[in-house]
DNA sequence: TTGTTAAGCGGAGGCTGCCTCCGTATCTTC
DNA sequence: GAAGATACGGAGGCAGCCTCCGCTTAACAA
């Protein structure tokens, strides 16, 4: 078989992917995102295979870890949520921006039950997989964050994956009748928190600041 | 048999606990307190059995959920915490005590690895079996939180409750390389939110403040 | 069309952990 | 020492995880 150069259709001389797997990899993300909605992330693996209609095998192979399936169903959500970030950035008042960008987190969280822990698989750990969430949060925050900081609204020591981290926190608690309210009130908090003091304390607090938060190498 | 008013040693007449029963209560905790620490809160429970030379049974009756079992190992970890509360109420500066209180539970929790999930069962949903703790962590909070609220450092519109969560949460992040500083950082972010912010801001923001978190029924 | 072959399918089966149940052993009490 | 209450332990049933491999099917070439 010869390569024929300039021949841009699919680069490269592979088979074409099979139907079924293209179909069944569809399926199976469909029913992950229902059962997983519903019955929270330690639902069976094997309830979401047979949901879909495929064999438990077949739910392997397209995602050998729980956490990839995960990934792959709130990689949208995730991906959503960074684009209102995107929005937000034209907004006049940068702290309000941010703060609002928050809020709405939390309302995503609570429609999506599941959401919480595809949040967690961004956040935390470094393992491999969750690299894009992870990715595309950071951006989203960092550039909200960025503009509050230049503007001289908000201290410069905090990095968009503290902040990341912090709103995960006041998230995790989400499984209490009023746990909206207070993730709202918490994430107030601490956004008046990240705010250049307008004046001197009365007391300058000695706990040293660490230093600006290293970024993770990536 | 008769009961004699008075005799208050064991007040009711009931059989004293079989010896073989406590002492295998004990070997059970002793070895759920290595193994929790050791590889966290999904380790078996068989492998805690096995290592208190126990059967499986045993532990099942002494400790009919892992939650039990889990409240009983941390409960001395949490009175001790607590307890550092109460010196610290008599600190100078009363936001400064609560700064440090909150710190010291992120040292807590870095020598526990169970301390978070520990954490986590007190904080989160209101299930029976962690109102110990619970209680215990949250007046702890409360006395602190508020001598700074009457001394008009602190805003009044959080809950001991609310801290409580917002400390959890950021904790949550525990198995990250760094989370530590991480932790003491947004932590100290947080604390500088809660205070009363000593001039008006810029802009009023309009994020209206929930109702003062309305304590549990409990 | 048809044949070839890589790719994909599915579920049996091995494994581990959860939890219950009950015959047996041990301790307390008298 | 005997009786009776209490606790012990682990077999066994169940569920979920994950792997492995014989069978099926879609893509491609001719």
């Amino acid at each position: 078989m010869i390569y024929i150069a300039g021949m841009d259709d699919h680069t490269d001389r592979t088979r074409k992917p099979r139907a079924d797997a293209v179909r069944n990899r569809e399926l199976v993300l469909e029913a992950a995102k229902v059962v997983f909605n519903a019955g929270g992330p330690e639902a069976s693996l094997e309830a979401v295979a047979k949901r879909a209609g495929v064999g438990i095998g077949t739910l392997y192979r397209h995602f050998p870890t729980r956490e990839d399936l995960f990934e792959a169903v709130y990689r949208r959500e995730v991906e959503q949520l960074s684009e209102f970030a995107e929005q937000l950035k034209n907004a006049k008042d940068p702290v309000d921006a941010l703060r609002r960008w928050l809020r709405s987190g939390v309302e995503f969280v609570a429609t999506k039950k599941g959401m919480v822990a595809a949040l967690a698989l961004a956040v935390q750990s470094g393992s491999e997989l969750h690299a894009f969430s992870f990715d595309r949060l950071t951006k989203a925050t960092g550039s909200l964050l960025d503009r509050a900081v230049a503007a001289g609204e908000m201290r410069a020591d905090i990095s968009p994956e503290d902040l990341l981290r912090a709103f995960f926190g006041m998230c995790y608690i989400h499984d209490q009748p009023g746990w909206q309210s207070t993730a709202l009130r918490l994430l107030d908090v601490f956004v008046d928190g990240l705010r250049v003091q307008p004046v001197a304390k009365p007391k300058a607090h000695t706990t040293k600041r660490a230093k600006p938060a290293a970024k993770p190498k990536r």
